[in-house]
DNA sequence: ATCCCGAGGG
DNA sequence: CCCTCTGGAT
């Protein structure tokens, strides 16, 4: 059975994010929040954590915790009490601790808007910053790329990296900037639902004829 | 056994 | 580049 050639990633390019966005017209940040800070809170416990267990414990978090300077002065035990179950509990405590002391102490208790005071914060690396900038501040400065834009975006062949830092170069060459945060959520949304890491349903996919890794 | 909106350290 | 950190869901 020939395979049909399919056209470059340039070229399927805005054809894959018309049809996440008609198929997907309701994508948005998953993790519960108000605010930079809480965004930025939440982000830093999603790491190989599914987005519902994180927004079953920031409640919790953000109520004993309602600003930089309380979660600076948090006992590192406590904190672990109430994030136990998103995993890695001990290094995440660590960063939302050392996070929110750097806020107080080098930024005013305000969460920064520029990448590299953001990379620089404890726990904070390039995902984390984006999210943040994409959700909280409305600044396209990157695509988030996690475990589901990654896989998305290999299966689509928009990319032959692992490094999420090449596949970001590589997709945002891609898309044009208004697009970066959005097509994060479409991605991420599209690999939750049916571009699924162990059993994708290509069956169900609308982007099918545009996949070279589709099984149908 | 594999995967989930990663980051830091060696 | 590699390894480690961690619990819950499937």
């Amino acid at each position: 059975m020939a395979r049909k050639k399919l056209a470059p990633a340039r070229a399927r390019a805005p054809e894959i994010h018309a049809r996440l966005v008609k198929r997907y017209p309701d994508a948005h940040c998953a993790l519960d929040h108000e605010g930079a800070f809480q965004l930025l809170s939440a982000t830093i416990l999603s790491a190989q954590c599914t987005d519902k267990r994180v927004n079953i414990v920031t409640p919790a978090l953000f109520a004993r915790y309602p600003d930089p300077l309380a979660l600076s002065a948090a006992k590192l035990e406590d904190v672990e009490d109430v994030i136990r179950t998103t995993g890695f509990f001990r290094a995440k405590s660590k960063s939302l601790v050392g996070m929110a002391t750097a806020l107080v102490e080098r930024h005013g208790g305000e969460v920064p808007r520029e990448m590299d005071a953001l990379t620089s914060l404890p726990g904070v690396g390039r995902k984390t910053a984006n999210v943040v900038l994409g959700n909280a501040f409305g600044i396209d400065e990157g695509v988030v790329v996690d475990t589901h834009v990654s896989r998305v975006s290999q299966r689509l062949a928009l990319t032959k990296h692992e490094d999420p830092v090449k596949i970001e170069k590589d997709l945002v060459k891609l898309f044009p900037r208004e697009q970066w945060t959005m097509l994060s959520h479409l991605f991420i949304e599209h690999g939750r639902q049916v571009c699924i890491a162990r059993t994708p349903r290509c069956g169900e996919c609308v982007l099918v004829d545009l996949c070279p890794s589709a099984r149908v």
